[in-house]
This record gives C-alpha cells, sequence and structure tokens, in this order.
DNA sequence: TTTAGTTTGTCTAGGTAGTCTACAAAAAAG
DNA sequence: CTTTTTTGTAGACTACCTAGACAAACTAAA
C-alpha cells in the first residue's frame, strides 16, 4: 500500500463535470434554451453561456435564435441536440439482423434489415455485421451531411459479462463465450458496446417511453424466453459480472415444468409464448398478429392458460415487487398483451402476494416505444459514454474543406 | 419550466467532494498516513496536507506523528480517526431496548441493555428511548473526554419509508405508521436517522465484516423473520419509498404454508426459527444456545427439518444470483448456522436452480460482526452523514473553556 | 561516518471552473 | 415611450486543485 499506485476513484470532479451535465440535458431534450439548463442545473448564466459554445463548437449542439414569445423579458437562446452525430444499432437475432443508426437528437437516420433462413452461427454473425455496418459508414460518411459516427451499440439477447465484453450465453442464437465486443473493435475500429436486450429496452422505455421521469424501474421482456432489466436510482443493476436481472429464472413454483436451462418451475418454464400461440391453433406469428388473436378469439382454453400464465407472472412481479419496490413496472413483448387479457385478474394476482407497503406507488405499464425501442437503448449507451466525456469524443478533423 | 426553479441536481461539485473522500478514508481505515491518501485519491501532496489540517480542525482527526520505520524514505505523517466523535445507535426489540455510542474510529464506547418482560407499545418505547439516550448524552457530555455527539442511528426491525422516516409496519414490535424520525428529533432536538435492521447489518459487513471490499452483496438475516439487505455497485438498494430488500416474502414454492403476513409458500413461511426450536425440543433460546444444539445433536427429525429449510433457502438463494449475480452472499441470524449444518447440500441446492453464470465467482459468507455488527451499521448512517458534509458538522462551541 | 537514493512535507505560482456583479439587450405591459 | 422583466455578456474574483522546487527524514551502500 505505498505511493504511486493508480488512485481508487478521482477525487477532484467526481461525479459528472457540468460539460456532462449539460451535455445529457441537451441530449435529453433535444432542443432546450439557455435559460432552461441554468433552472436544471443551477449554474450561472454566464457558466451556461460557456458551456454551450464549447459544446457547440465540439459539434454536439447547435445555436438557435431567440425563439418561445408570449412572456415577459428577454427570450432565451436555443440550443439543439446535433442532428449529425450517430450511434449505429445492431441487433442480431435468430431469423435477422437488424442495423439502424441513431442521431444525437434521437431521429431514427437509417434503417436495415437482413433477413435469414436458417440460423447462423456466431462467425458468420460476425462478418455480417462488419460487412453491413461498414457499408453502412461508408454510405453515411459518403452523403451530404457531415455525420459523425460515435460509436456501436449492439444488442444482445443473452448474458454479457459488461466488464470484458463477452456473449457468455446467448440460447437463441446459440452463442457462448463470444467476445463480440473486442472483436467488433477490432475489425471495424470504432468504440464498440454491448448490452442485454431488455437491459436496453429498460433504458429506452426510461429515457423516452413508458418510464419517463421514473428512477426505480423493472422492465420484463416476453419474447421466446423472459428477459429482464432493472434500474435502481437511475442506474442500471449490473451485479458483480454484469449478468444480473436474469429475471426469467426466478423460481416461484415447485412444478416441475423445466425452462430451456432446465431449471424446475422457474416464471421461464410457467410463461410461455409458445404455448399461447399453440392454444391459439397458430405457429410462428409476430406479435402484432398473435396479440390480435389471442385478444379478439377468446376460448374457454385460451382463456384458462392466460390466466394461468398471468398467475405465474403475478407472483414473479409481486417478489420483483418486494425485492425491489419499484417506482415503475414494464411489460413488453408477448407480456404486454397477457397482460391487457386481464389486466384486473393479474393485479389481484399482485395484491394478493406482496405486502401492501410495497406495492404503494408502484404504478404498471406496457411499453411505449415501439420497433425501435432497443435501437435507442443501444444508442443510449453509445451516447451516454460521449456525454461523459464530451471532449474525448471530439470532432474529428472535417473532411473536405 | 421557467427559471428560478430549485435546481434538479448540483452541478457544480458533483458527487462528493475531496473532504469527504479524505474523511471517508479517515473514517474507514481508522488510521492513515498522508501519503497512503494520497494514493488512494490521487490527490496532490498539497492538498492532502491542505484537506487534512481542516479535518484535525474540525474535530474529526487527529494528527499522529511520524510512525512505521523499515522503509526506504521520509515517514508519512499518519492521520487518526477522532475517539471524541461519537454516533448513537439504538435498537428497540421485543424484549429489550440496546443503546450504543460508536466513535468515529469504531470503537464502542458504551453500551447498555433495557430488558422487558411484555411488549411496550410504541409510544411508551418512544419515552424509553428518549430517556436512555437524554442520560446518555449528559452522562457523555460530562465525562472527561470532551465526546461530541453527532447523531442519533436507529435500527428497525420493520420496513422504513427512507423518504419520512416513518415505520410502516414492524410486526414483531406491533408498530405501525410510527413517525419515529420526526418524534426523535423534535425530542432530542439531533440529527435522527433511521433503517431497516438487516439493512444497518449489510452496510456494517460491508464496512468492516464478512463482505468488506466488496460492492454487489446480498445480505439475509433470520430472527423470527427473515429480512435483507441489497448493496449493489456500493450503494444500498433502496427502492421507490424504501421498503425494497424485502427477500424474507419471495415466494418460491406453491405449498400453503402462510408466513406471518398471510403470504403463502414464501421464503418466511419455510424457513422458520421456531421450527428448528420445536425439533430440538427449545424454546425462545439464544442464537448460541440454537445454534449448539442444532449442531450438536443431530437426530433424524432435525437433519430432515434442516435439510427442507436448507432447500428452500438455497432456492432463494438461487433466484437471488439471477436476479442480483452479487459478489458476495451473507448469511446472518439463525440462518448462519442453518448454513453450517450442512453447507455442501446448500451449495447442491444454489447449484441446481441458478444460472452458472450467475454463480461465479460468488462467495457465500456467514456474518463475521457479533453483537455489535448493527450498531455498527447504525452508526455508519450518521457518520456517512458527516462526512458528506464535514464542515455543517463543525465543532460547537467548547464548552469549559 | 559519509554519501547517495528515496520518499514525504511544505511552499509558491498558476490553472481551471465556477460565481457574482454590473450592464446592455430584447421582449411585454402600461 | 417608459417601465418591468428576463436574459446575454464581460470582467473581477474565488475555491480548489496541480506542478514544481526545495527541504526534511529515512535507508542503504561505500
Amino acid at each position: 500500500m505505498t505511493s504511486k499506485a493508480t488512485p481508487m476513484f478521482e477525487a477532484r470532479a467526481s461525479g459528472r463535470s457540468s460539460l456532462s451535465t449539460v451535455l445529457g440535458l441537451i441530449h435529453e431534450h433535444r432542443a432546450i434554451t439557455r435559460s432552461e439548463i441554468c433552472s436544471f442545473t443551477g449554474l450561472s448564466r454566464s457558466t451556461v453561456a460557456k458551456l454551450v459554445t464549447t459544446l457547440v463548437n465540439l459539434g454536439f449542439a447547435s445555436d438557435t435564435g431567440a425563439e418561445q414569445l408570449d412572456r415577459v423579458g428577454r427570450p432565451s437562446l436555443g440550443v439543439d441536440a446535433s442532428k449529425e452525430v450517430l450511434a449505429i444499432s445492431v441487433h442480431p437475432e435468430v431469423d435477422y439482423l437488424e442495423v439502424k443508426a441513431v442521431a444525437f437528437d434521437g431521429t431514427i437516420v437509417h434503417s436495415e434489415k437482413l433477413l435469414y433462413d436458417d440460423p447462423i452461427g456466431q462467425d458468420q454473425a460476425l462478418e455480417d455485421m462488419v460487412q453491413v455496418i461498414d457499408s453502412l459508414v461508408t454510405q453515411l460518411e459518403t452523403s451530404d451531411t457531415p455525420y459523425r459516427i460515435l460509436g456501436i451499440g449492439v444488442i444482445v439477447p443473452g448474458q454479457i459479462n459488461s466488464l470484458t465484453g463477452i456473449v457468455r450465453q446467448a440460447p437463441n442464437l446459440q452463442w457462448s463465450e463470444f467476445p463480440i465486443r473486442d472483436l467488433l473493435t477490432e475489425r471495424l475500429s470504432m468504440p464498440v458496446f454491448v448490452a442485454n436486450d431488455a437491459s436496453l429496452g429498460c433504458k429506452a422505455e426510461m429515457a423516452y417511453g413508458a418510464a419517463k421521469g421514473a428512477t426505480d424501474v423493472v422492465y420484463m421482456h416476453g419474447t421466446s424466453g423472459i428477459g429482464g432489466g432493472v434500474f435502481m436510482n437511475g442506474t442500471e443493476l449490473k451485479g458483480f459480472r454484469g449478468y444480473a436481472a436474469e429475471l426469467g429464472h426466478m423460481r416461484i413454483s415447485s412444478g416441475k415444468e423445466l425452462d430451456y436451462s432446465g431449471i424446475q418451475g422457474t416464471l421461464e418454464a410457467l410463461v410461455r409464448r409458445d404455448d399461447l400461440e399453440a392454444v391459439l391453433g397458430l405457429k410462428n406469428v409476430s406479435d402484432e398478429d398473435l396479440e390480435i388473436a389471442l385478444l379478439n378469439n377468446r376460448t374457454p382454453e385460451s382463456t384458462a392458460l392466460a390466466r394461468r400464465q398471468l398467475e405465474a407472472l403475478g407472483i414473479a412481479t409481486a417478489n420483483l415487487a418486494n425485492i425491489f419496490n419499484p417506482e415503475v413496472f414494464v411489460l413488453a413483448g408477448f407480456l404486454r398483451f397477457l397482460y391487457r387479457f386481464d389486466q384486473n385478474y393479474f393485479h389481484r394476482v399482485i395484491k394478493k402476494h406482496a405486502i401492501p407497503a410495497s406495492l404503494e406507488g408502484m404504478r404498471i405499464f406496457v411499453n411505449e416505444l415501439g420497433a425501435n425501442s432497443m435501437a435507442i437503448g443501444a444508442s443510449e449507451l453509445v451516447f451516454q459514454e460521449a456525454i461523459a466525456d464530451p471532449t474525448k469524443f471530439a470532432t474529428p478533423a472535417k473532411r473536405n474543406p
């Protein structure tokens, strides 16, 4: 314990710098006035002026003229989030690869989807990702708008070690021990960030969707399995290695049903999209079609099944309410319309199994953001990094002066 | 959204000031050298010198001479945490009221226990607390050592709203909707902080016990019920209203056993201290006696029961491992010797019910801190507040000059 | 014993990031 | 056209920290 070690933590300017705070506000609001920044941050007008000009110089924001009328006093100058600063989101799934480009002001600049007939392995997936991103990058960089790509956000439907960026296990994709972050960083020579799909969905819903403004959120996402994302006090629950929030594997029953990991009586074993499809005589239909079928063609069998699933989901939700005491609970994927099938019943189950105090003030929502939710979450992954240290992501030399 | 609102967050000096950081280090290490502070914080020697002298002037630390020899170079000056700065911990339970005084360097300066024959109500408990603390305060303030009491930390075995300081429900004590923080603050005219017992036990174990150095910790404490404390990424899991970490009420079985809240198949309903006492033919014995009896007088019945309880505890632990991916899992109270009864079996159950990734690197410990653990946690509650803003807790006018 | 090397304390100058004050500018209201 | 309100801007100032020079206190080797 002698001298000259690397400091355990940054003592000075610990937490965020003011530059970060202001850039974060601009990003969150997309458009904001200088005086609003003053009141939000408590910074003085002089400081805000200085910070905004440096952010404009760094290319993250643009100064707009004085807007908003009908109020006494000199109108405040506006600041807009840049439309030219981009993050690229990549979403590999069993039967497709989706790539989008999201601007710093939240607009989706580009979107493409590569469909697969047969599942491809992780090596082929890497090749495809590299190729699609590479061509997208050149396309964007040679366009009329002087786009600036800050990095890549990868949406992975599986467990990710947040420190190493290695995909530990992605059952759908049949990936395992796949060091995707480092491989992509090397091939693309660009900052790459990787996160779990449900965690990104939660992040997006908190930033711009159903859980906007909430700090304590539990999010559950039903696709084939059930993924979870949890944010407590505004920060993501990652755990020691980053595998936290595996909510689907919670055991809630003594039953012998197995989930895909071979564990008995878990939420994932009891609440299954396949079973819902089967009881309706469907197979491999889209969420939209399944929702319509479930909600409109109610049979005794489908009702019984949906109720059984809702009971399991309700018990899990009650457990999570006791464990996390969240402000908002978000249901996404097929859980969204399972909930809508009979939300009163769902609420009754929760009430039966949770401590009253845990439920006080807790609100349950379905996800609001649609198809772009995860892409927005992935872009946040990149943008938050830039916001944390704006000077590090300064504009490179302008091309074609 | 017009101007002059109170700022959403402090933009400047966001996070901790360096003064806090250094004071935190001194408190954590009890004794530390200036050069160690430099290497831990990354601050320059000049800055550390200034900060330490202000902390000494504020009365939180004392300068000691150069110590430690047998190393090359000029020996660094030592700094000791004050032995005169105190926090008082108060622990009301069914049959006793325990009050301790903990110094800033961790030593227990005073300890007393008031025993009750019959459970007293919340109003009488308040009176007793006020009286005991008042006389302790005058006793300490008239002693030879110039003690300085920073505040009171109350250990409550029940649910607490962390914002309002109201005890929502404390089933053992039969308290409910008891605004203990404000009542005590008013009567004692001193800062009062209130927290759940298990949360404080966890805090203490993380600071100085089994979970020292870990940032992601799940703690379970078995008394009559089962309480929980969770810290993720170094900060406490509080949830929206502060009721989070009610781990005992997690439903893990379809059985019909009821816990004391009338909920079926929960951990608390399946793992009961009463049942362990009963199977050994005991009643109302101390933890020490129960531990000896359980571990040394193994009968087929007690083994079967302990195994059943260990299975339930293991399933709950597996769930919590999947949910939190903790680094350290701490078992306290009677769970400590339930675990010791057959820890191999416990590990097997966990392995069966958790995802392998969640368990990687996870360590399971029993609590290390003994009878003083919660008092230390309660003192941390007070001290952390002082550490966050040392100037606010400056020495008042010295008495008897 | 002397000398060199190492590590720390202290002092001074300087930088950075913010504040505070004064004043000008731009709007609404009279 | 003046007053009131609110904002932008510029300059002086402050708190907090760093960097570098130098002295002090130790070990180790000559």
